[in-house]
DNA sequence: CTGAAAGCGCTTACAG
DNA sequence: CTGAAAGCGCTTACAG
């Protein structure tokens, strides 16, 4: 029951048609751009289109044409910063082109949650982009059917679980290689790292990075503290790295787990960074106001974003295949959390 | 070109048939779970769906019956804590209901960019949530036409800006009234208010509980300070106030907004909780991990997000319409940043 | 319980 | 430059 008596029914092509004396299949050839019209006849069409306030039926399009100008974002996460700014990225491109966005969340790394999920994905039409930053997100690019665009956001380029897809990635590897190098060369002996979960099996890229720096430094290498995503699980890693006197500087996988971590220090009453100097990751809008202000290493997540929209953009509209590329260098960005040692440097000269 | 030689056209209903030996209307009514079916001939549908892999079409589905499964959420903001934690709830719900999730950013709360925001909604077919606790969501909110399904996340009850749709909200109004009392009861003279930008030219459900509070108490009400989302303008607000040694207790709109206060308070020397007492709004993931970790109120998004989408579904398919209602009770978390003013009790005596 | 027809609103060849 | 036909993959009455 409508209360205001009838509910009109869109315009349609044909009522466009008919209210600029054509046919139907003119009204289309205007609302495509097609070249071969009478410029005074398109005119009449576009009043008509004017007037009736008409839109084209997106359904109908995508029935007929065969192609959705759609994309739906998988992501085993929708509120951790990168996650949400890798897809704040991707809502901008695509509004830019008119293409509407779809999400799906991957809820568990369970093949066959992960299948079911990449399936709603693909009943959407138009293409994936799927963020593997995790296992269900890695498991998710492996499970997209062969004949689905679907581009990547990759951990490292090093192995693309996707195959021979299209990805996108931010060079973690690097990043986490400065963030390091400054702590060295602070005068600390070692860097110690508390580590996001991993994508895959192997090293991320951001432990790889790490390691390189703390190898050519010729420093020790101490054990990674696996850890989570968030602030509970950088406090518990905190606490555990405390309780070590040698313990002078700790890399954090990411913001959220250096803000844990933080806290971890305080309560074992060990100053930042008078006794310890913390970096941390990705430069969360919270960081740059947190006592101590965070030193961390900036990451373009939006640009990712819209690298990876670009790049599927290309796929769907077969335009010209861009090579998947970085999208911007990561930027070290040193603030109050990171200092020299307690007892100056410390630091066994470079080799 | 294909890699693999050829794309393999997925199953249509009428594969199914032929595979089933039936008409491809028994199969519609087998996928559609029409009672009427024998129940061999629904086996061997089954059988053949099974075999050939089939999915039913969701564009033509659209087409032809003319309802979409799908929601698309209308929002200014994916990434601060709130807005994040509503899509999350939808999409959780939405999931569990089989409904596509799309989203669209308003970047902008001007009128003919709204309005196209919400043409590209629409355009997507399904119901429409809007987030409306800023003004573009507000003005969103209100240029949906009359005809299309749409649900509200609103800041307060009293005023719902579109008109007579469905719409759900949080206590924000109680909430505030809950931070503003314990801040009372623990002996400042009055509180002092850092205000996110308001969804409206009226005064904000949560500036309105935090004024009640104060009156009841016959405290003074200063002025509130009108800040942004975000800790830059926490930072700038917390300056502020800083300065005026008569300040002891302040209440933010949101924890980010503490965060930023929290800092600023560091910067000009004052102790939190020895000298000034913080309290937040929303409890973040971070807040309970600041140093010090912060008094808040919890408001459970999410909950606020799979009700807004349950009122949609129930719009969409016609079944029971569930009056609005609030969701979850806001809960009052009390950490470190709150304490007694620094002189011991410092206020009247009730009234 | 099951099949044949018409139609959802477009596009894509095919005529002229 | 423009119109008439067929079809995208389904659903919805209408027959039987």
């Amino acid at each position: 029951m409508n209360v205001t008596g009838h509910t009109r029914r869109p315009a349609s092509i044909r009522d466009v048609a008919t209210a600029a004396g054509v046919s139907y299949q003119t009204v289309s050839r205007v609302i495509n751009g097609h070249p071969s019209v009478k410029p005074t006849t398109r005119d009449r069409v576009l009043a008509a289109i004017d007037e009736l306030g008409f839109r084209r039926n997106a359904t109908a399009l995508a029935l007929a044409s065969g192609r959705t100008r759609a994309v739906t974002v998988l992501t085993a996460n929708t509120t951790h910063y990168g996650y949400a700014s890798i897809l704040r990225g991707v809502e901008e491109a695509a509004r830019a082109a008119s293409y509407a966005v779809g999400i799906g969340v991957l809820e568990s790394a369970d093949e066959t949650a992960v299948a079911a999920e990449v399936q709603r994905a693909a009943d959407a039409g138009g293409g994936l982009i799927v963020i593997a930053y995790d296992p269900a997100g890695v498991a998710a690019l492996g499970a997209v059917p062969a004949e689905l665009p679907v581009v990547g956001v990759v951990e490292t380029p090093a192995s693309p679980p996707g195959g021979d897809r299209p990805w996108v990635w931010a060079d973690d590897r690097e990043a986490a290689y400065q963030a390091t190098r400054h702590l060295l060369a602070l005068g600390h002996e070692t860097v110690h790292y508390v580590a996001i979960p991993s994508s895959t099996r192997r090293t991320s890229a951001r432990t790889a990075g790490w390691r390189q720096a703390l190898r050519e430094a010729g420093a020790p290498e101490p054990r990674p503290v696996q850890s989570s995503w968030g602030p509970a699980g950088g406090h518990a890693a905190g606490l555990r790295l405390a309780k070590d006197p040698a313990v002078t500087a700790i890399l954090c996988g990411n913001d959220d787990l250096a803000l844990g971590v933080l806290r971890a220090l305080h309560e074992s009453g060990r100053s930042v960074p008078g006794e310890v100097s913390v970096a941390g990751f990705d430069d969360a809008p919270h960081s740059a106001y947190l006592t101590p202000s965070l030193t961390t290493v900036r990451l373009d997540f939006t640009g990712l974003g819209r690298a990876a929209f670009a790049l599927l953009h290309g796929v769907l509209e077969e335009a010209v295949q861009v090579a998947p590329h970085p999208v911007s260098e990561p930027e070290l960005v040193v603030r109050e959390s990171s200092g020299p040692p307690p007892g100056g440097v410390q630091r066994r000269p470079p080799a």
